[in-house]
RNA sequence: GGCGACGUGGCCAAGAUGGAUAAGGCAGUGGUCUGCAAAACCUCGAUCACCGGUUCGAGUCCGGUCGUCGCCUCCA
């Protein structure tokens, strides 16, 4: 049984084979750091998580790389704006962004790269590309010369002629063609800059990402990622970059992740209908942020509004529940009952295997394991023991830790409250005793206006926070 | 205009190497349990945008129509 993975470059699923044996070198755009990010930077960061995670369940050793682009005409642009150093602009938010990561459960990249740590890595590759033809310099700008690259558009099955046609593209005088695209930029006035056989500039957009992956993870990488909307022109220049530098192919898969969409649109900043991951997690669990990647495939589109968040509350919830213990009272379960238990779980751990060998189908891996769930919860309700559901419950950990879901509990710091619960627990238990309804629903009532949920079952009354 | 993706029950969504009862979640129905509530369990619902074709057989392949979205300018 292998992996197989949606490779862009050739629209096919393609069976995963690494350059190193039980070795994946994964390098993933990261955001351009002059403002709040939003969640569908989060989505793109948590599907890589997801696939880092998984290829790590499956016994692969991931590198993983994930750029900041800290220098950028966005970043100097709100830098004058704000009357603040962009470079000090551009810290701020990738310590934001940083932040973001730790909060959403995302497993920290092995390198984060930034434009301004990598400086001459990418002045040595553009001094490469002249060397060997492919790019030129004009006036202390350097551009890739297009037309030398044979297969330029191959990504994005795009013909230059077709591009040129459109009308979109600037005319500059300086370019040989109108498709070059600069790999140096000369500096302007109160920009930043650096030094270069060019003169004071600072690198294009694409550039860096070439020289960061050549440097953190070698000429040829395993899988390069990044959202769908940077397959033109951006990877497509950092194919034509990065092979015309080393000759030899790339990244053997290139995986692209759908947009986050907000009432029928792609969220992004220029739209300004944005949903920021701090906004999100006021509201809510990272889970549920998951949740909701997990059960869309990684390349569609995710729908985003009120109604899915709370269905994907809902369903974690229920995943949740599945955690939760054996009754007290619980004598064990029939046999019958714990053979369809057992059943179960071997089930599901091979197809969940399977699933998400098939181009890491989450959502279809997500409802085995909700079956799952059923059958601990059938398990439960038939009198099984906390023995008798751990074989089921250690699974059902094991696999939503592959997906990355804490399911935790969010009792953090109210664990001083616990003995006051309690012992309002046990004064209405007398009141129940004594049928005395009206008041032991207010006691329930009145805590759940502050977050404590209360539910009767056989064993007496278990609690837990909203 | 060019390139690409998609259109599955009320909502989200898997399935597309053609063939088993078209997963799963949410909401809803009717039950079980419960003093009630909650949770849980059981029960009920779609022929897969439309049209035509290939085939013994198509949600799954081909062609067309309509619709939605993305990229072609910065963008996860």
């Amino acid at each position: 049984m292998s992996i197989r993975l949606y490779n862009t470059l050739t629209r096919e699923k393609e069976e995963f084979k690494t350059h190193e044996e039980g070795k994946v070198s994964l390098y993933v755009c990261g955001p351009t750091v002059y403002d709040n990010a939003h969640i569908g930077h989060a989505m793109s960061s948590m599907v890589f998580d997801i696939i880092r995670r998984y290829l790590n369940y499956r016994e692969y050793e991931v590198r993983h790389v994930m750029n900041y682009t800290d220098v950028d005409d966005k970043i100097i642009q709100r830098s004058l704006y704000e009357g603040v150093d962009p470079i000090e602009l551009a810290e701020r938010y990738i310590n934001q962004y940083d932040q973001h990561i730790k909060d959403l459960n995302i497993l920290p990249a092995t390198v984060y790269p930034r434009v301004t740590t990598e400086m001459p890595n990418i002045i040595t590759m553009i001094s490469g590309l002249i060397e060997k033809d492919y790019a030129y310099e004009a006036g202390g700008d350097v551009y890739f010369r297009v037309l030398q690259d044979e297969d330029y558009g191959k990504l994005s099955r795009r013909k230059l002629e077709d591009m040129q046609s459109g009308d979109r593209i600037d005319i500059d005088e300086r370019k040989e063609s109108p498709m070059d695209f600069a790999l140096w930029k000369s500096a302007k006035e109160g920009e930043p800059s650096w030094e270069s056989p060019w003169g004071l500039g600072r690198p294009g957009w694409h550039i860096e990402c070439s020289a960061m992956s050549l440097q953190h993870l070698g000429e040829q990488i395993d899988i390069h990622g990044g959202g769908n909307d940077l397959i033109f022109p951006h990877h497509e220049n950092e194919i034509a970059q990065s092979e015309s530098f080393s000759g030899k192919p790339f990244s053997t898969y290139w995986l692209h992740n759908g947009m986050v969409q907000l009432s029928g649109e792609k969220m992004s900043k220029s739209i300004g209908n944005l949903v920021t991951i701090g906004d999100f997690l006021e509201e809510n669990d990272a889970d549920v942020l998951r949740m909701m990647v997990l059960n869309t495939g990684y390349r569609s589109p995710l729908i985003y509004n009120s109604t899915v968040v709370e269905q994907s509350t809902k369903a974690l919830e229920r995943l949740k529940n599945g955690l939760r213990p054996a009754f007290e009272t619980s004598a064990g379960a029939d046999s019958g009952q714990l053979k369809s238990l057992e059943e179960q779980v071997s089930k599901t751990k091979e197809k969940f295997l399977a699933i998400m060998d098939d181009d890491f189908n989450s959502a279809g891996a997500l409802g085995q394991l909700f079956d799952l769930v059923r059958m601990i919860n059938q398990a439960r309700d038939a009198g099984a023991t906390a023995d008798e559901l751990s074989s089921g419950q250690n699974l059902l950990r094991e696999l939503t830790g592959v997906f990355g879901l804490s399911l935790e509990k969010s009792a953090t710091g109210q664990a001083e409250a616990t003995p006051f619960i309690d012992l309002l627990i046990e004064v209405r238990k007398g009141l129940r005793v004594e049928k005395q309804w009206a008041l032991s629903d207010l006691v329930r009532d009145q805590l759940k206006e502050l977050g404590v949920l209360l539910e009767d079952n056989k064993d007496g009354t278990s609690w837990r926070w909203e």
